[in-house]
DNA sequence: AATGAATGAGAGTTCATTCAT
DNA sequence: AATGAATGAACTCTCATTCAT
């Protein structure tokens, strides 16, 4: 019926999009909504009819980001290669994600620090964590049966995995200088992988 | 001699421990100094005789949170043990602080993200990270040279098992259900192990 | 054009107005922003939409007081009339000024204490001052050069006659009950104007 | 009795100096009593001993300047001089005396102010300005008895004299560049005393 | 749909004053 | 007599939110 297509979509896009850059640079609460309001080019009040509060708008700028991340590792199912290949495609489609996101970093601890008080944000890390432990489990398993790994326990390899993968970008966000996630992550799995392969 | 003792240490060790507790339970920027001073049953302004400010405040909690790990694990230098076991030690450590310090987590991801808008935050939580990192590597140069381990590069080793411990306590965070930090930080470093430990 | 009209002069000049009447009820540090706020009617945040700062209000009451006085004085510059006249005159629109402004009076002092701490209060005195002073000589000069004067120093007399004004003002601050401004200042410009000694 | 003599009285003296000094420096709200009892070396708390508040404090600073100003120009009431000369004299030693207190001055403006809401400094103040015009005053009647003066109206006289003296300080406080108190309060005296407009 | 002027609760901070020693 | 640690009222200023336009 309207002549003109929906905005709503779009402007909500434009919100997330200039949230997620303030709330990288300065910070949640150092963030105003002023602030945000002027990297969307909207007028303040314009925000809170797409958004009810600042802290709905965290939470949608937390979907948005980890939303992002779901899209990318989803395409990884479709591949049929051998465990040992998942895992390394994994941690390149992981490391490439940490790159190409690398200034959401700072945003994902606090959110991460947010979740021990904030039951919203928590269950949406759950979720994500759920999915990523999933898709490395279903890899993992996948080794086992065809006698490519050890019988080792899927689960904990799953979580050696993740740990390495998180693990690694935090050790980059206490020196950046000293760890270069893509080649340590890298590394680190080559190891694990070592002492998780069949002996020929 | 004086005819008031000094109590100048007590209450900053009474101060600290008292913002410890509330910025944990709030977070930094939802914690009041008036919080913090009720939380210590001192007045709100007795908390300015001691902390200029409330970032110095900050400070003084992550110097505090982050000192206390330094004397726990510089004790382990001492120890004269294989270096498969050291590591294992040094997991125990890892796993005793994390468990008794479980509710200073929240607190840590929020100088994590603040590391990267803070030069004095960041440079301490690199100091930590070196200190860390030193104590690793001696262990597993010390297991290269005794042919306890493959002539592997120490520093990737070392990062690994950094990134085991931190990633493990992080995806804990994601979903403490799944994660027993303590299980799951021996779980995998014993696969490192496997992969890093000579054959026979 | 515009759906709602600007209302931003009007704002500042009924907040400069408040300002004033609160700042001289209670002086500078005793009168609070909430005080300000109260006399207008606004909000104690609308202030600071339209003032960076107390400190900024104060220079806008600074600059509004002395800004009135300019006009009034402007206006003389187009008589044409003896110099003895020019300056009775001057003494009128002093004279007027100070009573019109009576209540000004306080704060205009707490000004002369500020500005020797204060470059930018400082700074407005001096040019308040020069023009005081510029006018008053033109007056003098002109009398001088048409022989309605001694060939006096026309500095020396501009001050003097300004010192009239300014401490006629001050005395009646010491005591209003002794000294009449609007009076004294004449009679003190005739003494000036006629000589007070007696011709031998 | 007491074998100490009582230092109460040089407590005082020595508080009252160190409360101008500061008090002049930053003003009397920005001066803390903190500053104060730093200045003179004693303890916060003494202060209090001495004085009952920082109101108290001040109206002492108070009695203190004008105290000090009385006892030069008392002096000055035994002199037999003539009239021109005894104003000539007065204005010496009110030159000297706002020479020697240049660093009083923005304090006494400040009293000023303080005047206007201050029933306390109100007074003080007028008793001051009593004992300046009194004193002027009989050496202007005894000008007028000689014949030395016209037989002008002496309060008038007195007044514009007084206005003079004050002007010409309150001038330089607009700007000590273009007025300096000791030579313009003298030539300003002399016109009043040699008549400005010239003889037909 | 879009705005931004207006708001006031609440933040961090200061400091005159008290009082146990 | 002397102290300074402790206090809390009161300050300036910020900002998420509302709403008339």
């Amino acid at each position: 019926m309207s002549p003109r297509p929906d905005v709503s979509e779009e402007r909500q896009e434009q919100i997330v999009q200039a949230a997620t850059e303030v709330f990288t640079k300065k910070g949640f609460n150092n963030a105003s909504m002023s602030d945000i309001a002027n990297e969307t080019g909207l007028g303040k009040g314009t925000l809170y009819l797409y958004y009810r509060s600042k802290d709905d708008l965290i939470i949608a700028v937390l979907d948005h980001i980890f939303q992002r991340d779901f899209l990318e590792i989803d395409e990884l199912a479709i591949a049929q290669i051998s465990a040992a290949e998942g895992i390394r495609r994994f941690a390149d489609i992981v490391t490439a994600d940490a790159s190409a996101m690398r200034q959401l970093i700072p945003i994902t601890y606090e959110f991460l620090s947010l979740a021990f008080r904030n039951p919203v944000v928590q269950q949406t890390l759950q979720q994500y964590f759920q999915r990523y432990m999933n898709m490395l489990l279903s890899i993992i398993r996948h080794g086992i049966q065809t006698g490519e790994f050890r019988p080792v326990n899927a689960e904990e390899v799953a979580i050696a995995v993740g740990a390495i993968f998180e693990g690694t970008i935090l050790l980059s966000a206490y020196d950046e200088s000293k760890v270069d996630v893509s080649h340590h992550i890298h590394s680190s799995i080559e190891l694990l992988l070592d002492g998780l392969l069949a002996p020929i």
